[in-house]
DNA sequence: ATGTTC
């Protein structure tokens, strides 16, 4: 196994000559606290992204890093448009999965009383769990749209407002979707989820703003210390994961074809410019699409259920929905030029500086709101985009607090019904389907969120703003 | 993450 070298203050380097094929360096990001949690495989992925061709300044991991599908979770890859390629492992079964923030104007000493009602509404009225099934049907037609237009299907048809699109990254819209190369296959599986929370990590969290730690920007994204707040975490559900399966089939017919040497058959990809790849990204970019949607159609049943509860009008704006699971076409300084590369973030979110375009106008002088769900019982945080991201990684950050057991070894070692009683001790109710859910999500299973969150912000890779403690959580 | 096995 390669020994990491140093460079720098929560910087170790995958050194070049690891392996023969790596066209750069690995770098991966971590505190010496937390590298005692990373498993050698994951520097294996990293060092085995390098080796693919057109590959930009560094493959890197972040300090959520774990063993993933060929990339890394916690990976970050930018590649050339002209040598470069792009890879389903880079991007994860669950496309834009991703996080929103709704803030309300409700103050957590109001809301106690009601939190056990709240989210038992809450949990009946988004439906979470695996394989669950939504209440609402799409026809084909409409399928199709939402592929294509992603939150703005939403919106128009009565999922929220105007101004939720303009606080998502893209606007809630990939361009360059294209529901002709979504399999049937996919399109089956997408047709009843669309308003479906899902399984695993993913969940929906009322939460209060504990912590302020930067008041401009707290003041610029309308985040106070006591409001309450409600937290989306999930993804494009089976139809996203039908799609990467289709797709990496067809990406490791196209490895082999284009002759790309692959150290591991799991980073299965194409070269940008083949009809391979133009493929899969509109394929991607329709299962992103069905994300936003099912995050906006999911906001307008939580903005239903606290209006209902309290027979008024409940102030519930978007503060920002992010991408943590996708491949993006962006501008960036290499080597004094500034070039369009294909940015791969899994479980990665962007973290674009002020000034950038990318970044909402009521945004573009602070940066970018970054949202970082913590794992079920453990804070979530609000940061900020930095410059110092868009020099280091590709304007990027972790996505979260990053396992460091898995769902199998957590299922034998934790008891889901113990956690449920610790947490609602602490003051934390939990809904889900059942017990195993709860220990496979266990907070041990997880890094500690604080300890990832300060190596990121002591880097400068984003800036803590706000820090969000849970009240009550329904998850799947 | 996922109708957890083409």
């Amino acid at each position: 196994m390669v020994e990491l070298v140093k460079v720098d203050e929560d910087i170790w380097e995958v050194p070049q000559s690891y392996k023969p094929d790596m066209k750069v360096p690995g770098r991966i990001f971590l505190s010496d606290k937390l590298i005692k949690d990373l498993e050698d495989g994951s520097i294996e992925q990293v060092a085995n992204v390098a080796t693919l061709p057109g590959i930009q300044k560094y493959a890197m991991a972040m300090p959520d890093a774990h063993i993933g599908y060929g990339f890394p979770i916690g990976g970050v890859a930018a590649f050339d448009l002209d040598t470069g390629v792009i890879s389903p492992g880079g991007v994860g079964f669950d496309i834009n999965c991703g996080v929103r923030l709704l803030k309300s104007d409700l103050k957590v000493e109001d809301i106690r009383k009601d939190a056990d009602n709240l989210i038992e509404r809450l949990y009946h009225n988004v439906p979470s769990g695996l394989g669950s099934e939504s209440k609402l049907r799409v026809s084909d037609t409409v399928l199709n749209e939402v592929f294509e237009k992603g939150a703005r299907w939403a919106v128009e048809n009565g999922y929220g407002v105007k101004a939720d699109l303009e606080h998502c990254e893209e606007n809630g819209e990939m361009k360059g979707a294209n529901f002709a190369k979504v399999s049937k296959k996919a399109h089956e599986r997408g047709r009843s989820q669309l308003g479906t929370l899902g399984s695993g990590n993913h969940f929906l969290e009322i939460q209060y703003v504990e912590k302020i730690y930067d008041e401009q920007v707290a003041k610029a994204f309308g985040l106070e210390e006591g409001k309450v707040t409600v937290m989306i975490h999930c993804g494009s559900r089976g139809a996203g994961h039908q799609i990467c399966t289709d797709y990496i089939k067809v990406l490791e017919k196209a490895s082999r074809k284009y002759g790309i040497k692959l150290y591991d058959r799991q980073l299965a990809c194409a070269p940008l410019s083949s009809e391979e790849a133009k493929d899969y990204i509109s394929a991607m970019a329709a299962a992103a699409n069905y994300a936003w949607a099912n995050r906006q159609v999911i906001s307008h049943w939580v903005r239903e259920t606290f209006n209902d509860y309290y027979k008024s009008e409940i102030k519930m704006d978007l503060l920002y929905d992010v991408a943590h699971n996708v491949a993006k076409f962006e501008e960036h300084d290499i080597n004094g030029k500034r070039v369009k590369v294909c940015v791969h973030r899994k479980g990665a979110t962007r973290a674009f500086a002020p000034g950038r375009e990318e970044v909402p106008v009521a945004f573009r002088n602070v940066g970018q709101p970054v949202i970082i769900p913590g794992s079920m019982g453990s804070a979530s945080y609000v940061l900020v985009g930095t410059q110092k991201a868009m020099e280091t990684t590709f304007g990027s950050t972790c996505h979260g607090a990053g396992r460091v057991m898995s769902r199998h070894a957590a299922k034998k070692e934790v008891r889901g019904s113990e956690i449920k009683k610790e947490l609602l001790e602490m003051g934390i109710i939990v809904k889900a389907p059942k017990d195993s859910a709860i220990a496979e999500e266990a907070p041990e299973v997880y890094k500690d969120i604080d300890d990832v969150i300060e190596v990121v912000h002591r880097l400068g890779i984003s800036k803590k703003v706000a820090r969000l403690v849970p009240i009550a959580v329904a998850k799947g």
